[in-house]
DNA sequence: TGTACATCAGTGAACGCGCGTTCACTGATGTAC
DNA sequence: TGTACATCAGTGAACGCGCGTTCACTGATGTAC
């Protein structure tokens, strides 16, 4: 070897994760293996050493940010756990609208990942699944006929289809970008039984 | 001129029909444009003669698309305008998932468009405000706080993101696709106002 | 600890391939008389 | 109506290009003694 073993686990870490943003920014066939290889400061034939092919470290790229995306939407804040409130504000945002390749993986592909193969419908399937859970643990009291369970589900459908949808709309209609998030946020708080607060009231009548 | 202007004309309809079929199943840059020219039953050179570029087709083939979807979703019933429930069921329908090449551009492109120019951005707005002011003129009453754009617009969010979310998950986890579908529908049709009937009260309990 | 050597991550040239686009050409259509 | 000819949609070979992957090679690391 030319590299020591930690080098090695940095390379493939590195591979990594830059194979996630730039598949988020740009797509799977929006950027090759020699650009994600530089961008981990490798060439394009190290990728060959550690993964069988492109659509294998996409896979593993995926899985990584979900992780990560996962981990900021449920960190703590002030110390105390966050709560439906947090999660909203945070995916809802026009931040993270605007952090495409730093963002939920979900909201940057979500109609790509059916055009792949089942492994990466697999990835999609766990993260989605765990974002479900995270938001149905932090629900409120709903007057709905719905379970707790398909409130979730539809709530984190809405997050990521209004961050998309935002997205598509952005270059042409700002203006239309922002009314989407607001209006999620809004409708989607008071589906899943966010405390209201004067806050929460204020947002509703903008 | 080696076809006259109605084969000239019905040449290029086939290319934007052709084109969108096949850009919905696999995206920009999962089809190339011999195979789309192949499908209009012409060779490859011929795009040229009738638009600049690819980007220009599928621009014109998104636009073409959303009007069709825009249709079919609001086509009259049994001689009766279609109602909010009519809407629902048709975009959030096990149907609709499974027909990628000829459903809803919205749903199987949108996280996608952000990465096309202003021109495709633009055509995706028009076909998504369309929908949002079709779907606002059907809601029912609601006791949200959500003023009824705001709930409209959600609510054509949660339909794009839930077809979309639901095919991504739908190779590994055919179940946990359906799920999302009916838990969408559920959750959306009480938000929307739809009128409670002893099937959504069904609906709810499955 | 010092020496000999096997390992294998990473390099970079080369592979075949399909891409979007261009262009000289064809020939039936549409038009001018 | 009949004739001459300009038009231009469509053809298919060719273009340069970047793609994902392969492979012979390098050489520092890690290991066996």
């Amino acid at each position: 070897m030319n590299v020591t073993k930690e080098r090695t686990a940095a390379n493939r870490a590195a591979l990594v994760r830059e194979a996630g943003r730039l598949l988020r920014e740009r797509g799977m066939d929006g950027v090759g293996v020699a650009e994600i290889c530089r961008a981990a400061g490798l060439t394009h034939g190290a990728l060959y050493a550690q993964f069988p092919s492109k659509e294998a470290l996409a896979a593993e790229a995926l899985a990584y940010g979900l992780d990560r995306s996962f981990i900021s939407m449920t960190a703590s804040k002030d110390d105390r756990r966050p709560t439906l409130t947090d999660y909203l504000d945070r995916y809802l945002s026009r931040r993270h609208r605007e952090n495409l390749a730093g963002g939920c993986p979900m909201a940057a592909s979500a109609s790509e990942i059916a055009r792949q193969d089942e492994s990466v419908s697999l990835r999609f399937s766990e993260g989605f699944e765990r974002t479900v859970e995270a938001v149905q643990a932090a629900l409120g009291p709903t007057r709905s006929m719905a379970t707790p369970r398909q409130t979730a589900l539809a709530t984190v459908a809405a997050m990521i289809g209004g961050v998309a949808v935002s997205r598509a709309v952005a270059k042409a209609h700002p203006r239309l970008a922002d009314e989407i998030l607001s209006a999620v946020r809004q409708v989607v708080g008071e589906v899943s039984g966010e405390q209201a607060t004067r806050k929460a009231k204020a947002r509703a009548r903008r």
